[in-house]
DNA sequence: GCGCAGGGGGTCG
DNA sequence: CGACCCCCTGCG
């Protein structure tokens, strides 16, 4: 394998430490010199922001430009979203201004899916060290700057893992969840290849709502950090519940129920309820002090 | 220092 | 609604 690079000129909405900090991925690493590497399907992948361009290095099987494109949602007008969205109110106002450079990452399906499965009742240094153990164990080797990159494991290079040895990886009570998702996978019970050509949203929530370890918050997320990319889902976690009583309901933030929050969400973010709860989630957790 | 609650990007029974 | 595996944090 080759490597390859690729140059282009930054994009509007574009912020590296936004894109990898704002929740949606676990996989990419900041490195000294304030680059990024991380892992991207079949590929190693570095980059780095600076002075209006972006500069990619990449080894792998994808073409570098495709996969960026596809990858960072370059194709996507975010700067017209955020106008929509700064027109709601203040506080959209204010949480777009700190996440401008957040883009939602079109990441691989089955990837996201047992990815998230692994982050229920879980911290994330946690969530990433049992990914990247998942993957050294089970993933491609791929050498990258003299340092070997793990991909991560396709549902056919799990297809043996016993729950024991899931437990002994430290995934603790998921260990069943993660086993049973897989085989289901591999029985195609439910074919992530065919999910996406479904056009209806809730009949697609319904379908990964069938996999052991996915419930509603777990859903929306695949839904909204993968492939699948629906705008309209509003994951619902710890702090988006916090955030949302804050601004918009002024209560005791555990007397709340989610479905008014949904209903709310739905209300007043519409089709862009997704980007409105990255935003307000990135905002809030970072300013926790608050 | 060390030990022990407390809690974390929820889901399941 | 309580339990759940693991691990890291904060407090006594």
């Amino acid at each position: 394998m080759e490597e390859q690079t690729y140059t282009l000129k930054t994009p509007e909405c574009f912020n590296l430490k936004d894109i990898f900090t704002c929740g949606q991925c676990f996989r990419w690493q900041q490195n000294e010199d304030k680059s990024y590497t991380g892992i991207v399907k079949q590929n190693v992948i570095k980059i780095k922001q600076e002075n209006g361009t972006i500069k990619i290095k990449s080894i792998g099987k994808d073409n570098i430009q495709e996969l960026t494109t596809q990858y960072f949602d370059l194709e996507r007008d975010y700067k017209k979203i955020q106008n929509k969205l700064s027109q709601i109110d203040e506080n959209m106002k204010t949480s777009i201004k700190y996440g401008q450079g957040i883009r939602l990452l079109n990441q691989d399906l089955w990837e996201t899916l047992i990815s998230f499965i692994i982050s229920a009742n879980n911290n994330i240094p946690r969530i990433q060290k049992i990914i990247q153990r998942l993957s050294e164990n089970y993933g491609n080797p791929i050498k990258f700057e003299n340092k070997i990159y793990y991909t991560f494991p396709t549902p056919e290079q799990l297809k043996d893992v016993t729950i024991e040895t899931y437990r002994k990886l430290g995934l603790g009570f998921r260990d069943k969840r993660i086993y049973e998702t897989t085989q289901k996978i591999l029985k195609k019970e439910v074919d992530l290849q065919k999910l996406n050509q479904n056009q209806n949203t809730q009949e697609v929530r319904e379908i990964l709502l069938t996999l052991p370890g996915v419930g509603p918050k777990v859903a929306d997320c695949i839904l909204l950090f993968s492939t699948l990319k629906r705008l309209e889902v509003f994951p619902i976690d710890v702090w988006v519940n916090r955030v949302m009583n804050e601004l918009y309901i002024h209560g005791e933030e555990n007397k709340i129920n989610k479905k008014q929050i949904e209903q709310i969400a739905k209300q007043k973010f519409g089709k862009l309820a997704g980007l409105a709860q990255q935003y307000l989630f990135y905002w809030r957790r970072e300013n926790e002090g608050l």
